[in-house]
RNA sequence: GGCGGUGUAGCUCAGUUGGUCAGAGCAUGCGGCUCAUAUCCGCAGAGUCCGGGGUUCAAAUCCCUGCACCGCCA
């Protein structure tokens, strides 16, 4: 604890290739980052945060040239799609870092230099099948029916000489490492893999191309006619934003490097660059941190303006911190998660609107109503349940700040929920409302306000590396103006630190609820499918005065098929009050469940003339199926099913 | 073909070292409250923890095997 201030955290992202345009699987990784970043810098801690792009290789080259544009002004505007892409994500890296840039460039050359002079590379040659359309050679395997893919021709013998790192060296001591250090590589699956990796003997590392066959690249110091091949030159990234070797920076931040990678980079990351800081004699980093993938369903991301809505759009019609939240709730670090609108916008309703939202809500509209908007003292001594909760917000605390470090992310937003629902829970057992109506309770609705305004500015504070915007909005509403990455656990996160007196701000709700219904009529194109939440059969809500809704086309009209039925059988569902199971003749026989078993009984139903929805998408109710919906209209308490004038022929279509 | 992973309630998934682990959230049903964003609180549901075999006093958790799906590498 004495230290822990003292303590410095080095979060990096990978550095992204700028062959193609940032996508969420960049985006999850920067927010990981970012939140453990800003998680540390709120526990008092001194960080730096390192993100950037990658931008050497044949693949960038042959980018640039479809791209129509020479290779360091698509390299420009790529990188800079990155750059601009993290503000609004409200990731905060201290420095981004472009492997074109000089410094980094000179840094590579360096250390090739001294791992070269060290005798740890080596010249060679070697003979492979060469596409000459490609400008690359090919695997044996990678060839289709002996040709090359992409020219189909086929490829030549062809002799080459390069560079190489004597990666195999350092094998054994990577292994001892490896074991001797179990967190080095995390989770344990990743760790795993890489020892599994090493079981099979390692292969020296190609570090070089040929300026005839790439010229973008950094040119080797000793030989001037290769440049570095890309992962010696990427890698390096991580040593030299820190002005390797005599950079500040680095003394500061270097070996407490907290690498943060997708699982497709495991084995560069996992192998080749212990082994290059080995060879380079630095020290390894701290740990390497790798996540899983996003599976997209496509299938659920909603369609608007006819374009599929890709995921990091999300943010910006959902919010940046809702998007922040569902990935980090969502995700297990370390392994995969789907991503779906749907799942997304179930999180942000469920717990954003009304756990955290909707708590913070009702506390700051009783502060209001019984206090005049003022933070009350704990006016009575608190009661165990007023110190339980307290103490439950405190539980919370040090949880997050266990599993923060560990990358237990979802665990952590977890830990916090579950002191929300606690908060909430707590509210219904006070009933401040109750309290509020005896003037001699007056001192102890004092604590009971107080305490709930204590709750939610803990809430607001753990919040704070996950959802920046909503943490400054709900301290600024609670009458503390401070900028998230201003924040400090030590400090802020103090229980009984408000200040009384100070004014609250009830405002706007922190996350409206997002109608479902609503927002698929909203992205809903002219062929508008039927709203799947919709209760087959349940009766309409039935205010006294509906308000009216948007007008339709006659065209969506249409798709409404609604026929007349005959009744055939009714019987209860059991263990539901209000279902009813009926079989309809509706041309064809049909089971409809339908919410009207309080109102009409079973056995009256029989032959009974009805309209029903008949192409209401099936859904089920208490496990039984339904494949349309009766209508009726609720007047009161009363209930009247649709029906026709005069009996009419089964499955007659309405119009 | 080799290596690795995954398979747990309708859905999405948690489950440290084998013994209150049969769970959470959502959805569903019922009930309660009214401060609040139709929100909140309580209660309910039985899922052969993929199948089969084994180790053990004890396995979702270890071993073997089969099936399904997914990765990586040949």
């Amino acid at each position: 604890m004495e230290q822990s201030n003292s303590q410095k955290i080095f979060t990096t992202t990978p550095i992204y290739y700028v062959n193609a345009e940032p996508h969420i699987g960049h985006a999850y990784t920067t927010i990981v980052a970012d939140v453990f970043s800003r998680f540390h810098k709120l526990m008092g801690h001194e960080t730096y945060f390192l993100t950037g792009t990658d931008e050497h290789g044949d693949k960038i080259v042959q980018a640039a040239e479809k791209a129509g544009v020479d290779p360091k002004t698509y390299v420009d505007r790529i990188s800079g799609l990155f750059r601009e892409a993290w503000p609004k994500l409200n990731v905060k890296n201290d420095y981004f870092i472009r492997t074109t840039d000089p410094d980094h460039i000179r840094v590579v050359q360096y250390i090739l230099q001294k791992v070269h002079d060290a005798g740890e590379i080596y010249f060679s040659t070697y003979k492979g099948l060469y596409c000459v359309g490609c400008e690359r050679f090919y695997m044996e395997r990678e060839l289709v029916d002996g040709k090359c893919p992409d020219h189909d021709a086929a490829p030549i013998e062809r002799e080459e000489s390069n560079y190489f790192f004597r990666m195999s060296k350092y094998q054994d001591w990577l292994i001892e490492y490896i074991m001797q250090n179990p967190d080095f590589i995390r989770p344990e699956r990743y760790r795993n893999e890489v020892l599994a990796f090493l079981r099979e003997p390692l292969e020296d590392l190609c570090i070089s191309r040929p300026k005839e066959r790439l010229s973008w690249g950094v040119p080797l110091p000793f030989d001037d006619r290769y440049v570095t091949y890309v992962w010696f030159d990427a890698l390096i990234n991580y040593v030299s934003a820190l002005g390797y070797p005599d950079g500040e920076l680095f003394r500061k931040f270097w070996p407490v490097a907290q690498h943060i990678v997708a699982k497709d980079i495991l084995k560069p990351h996992g192998i080749y660059w212990p082994t290059i800081i080995k060879a380079a004699g630095l020290e390894p980093y701290q740990h390497l941190n790798v996540h899983g993938y996003w599976k997209i369903n496509e299938g659920k991301m909603s369609k608007s303006r006819g374009t599929v809505v890709r995921p990091l759009d999300l943010a910006s019609v959902y919010g940046v911190d809702a998007f922040r939240y569902f990935l980090l709730r969502e995700m297990v670090f370390g392994l995969d998660s789907n991503f779906s609108e749907d799942a997304l916008v179930q999180r942000l309703n469920a717990d954003l609107a009304n756990d955290l939202g909707n708590l913070f809500s009702r506390t700051l509209a009783m502060t209001d109503k019984y206090f005049g908007g003022k933070i009350p003292p704990f006016g009575a001594e608190p009661d165990p349940v007023d110190a339980e909760l307290a103490r439950q917000a405190e539980e919370a605390a040090q949880r997050v700040a266990e599993e923060v470090p560990e990358f237990g992310f979802h665990k952590a937003l977890m830990a916090i929920w579950e002191m929300l629902n606690h908060a909430n829970k707590y509210v219904d057992q006070v009933g401040p409302w109750s309290l509020a109506k005896d003037p001699a309770s007056f001192p102890r609705l004092q604590t009971v306000i107080r305490t709930l305004l204590e709750v939610n500015k803990m809430a607001a504070v753990l919040v704070a590396p996950f959802m920046p915007e909503t943490s400054e909005k709900m301290l600024a509403r609670l009458g503390i103006q401070k900028d998230a990455t201003q924040l400090r656990m030590a400090d802020d996160g103090k229980w009984g630190s408000l200040a009384e007196g100070t004014e609250v701000r009830k405002g706007e709700a922190l996350f409206p609820r997002i109608d479902v219904n609503k927002k698929e009529e909203a992205a809903a194109k002219p062929k508008a499918a039927p709203a799947k939440t919709e209760k087959a059969g349940a009766a309409p809500p039935s205010p006294a005065e509906a308000p009216p809704l948007e007008p339709i086309s006659f065209e969506t009209f249409k798709k409404v098929d609604l026929r007349a039925g005959v009744v055939k059988q009714a019987e209860r569902i059991p263990k539901s009050k209000k279902l009813l199971r009926l079989i309809v003749d509706i041309g064809e026989e049909r089971q409809i469940v339908a919410g009207i078993a309080e109102s009409h009984a079973p056995e009256d139903l029989i032959g009974k003339q009805i309209i029903v929805v008949a192409n209401l998408e099936p859904a089920k109710l208490m496990g039984v199926e339904s494949r349309g919906m009766v209508l009726a209209v609720r007047d009161g308490d009363g209930l009247q099913l649709l029906t026709t004038e005069k009996p009419v022929t089964p499955g007659r279509r309405a119009s």
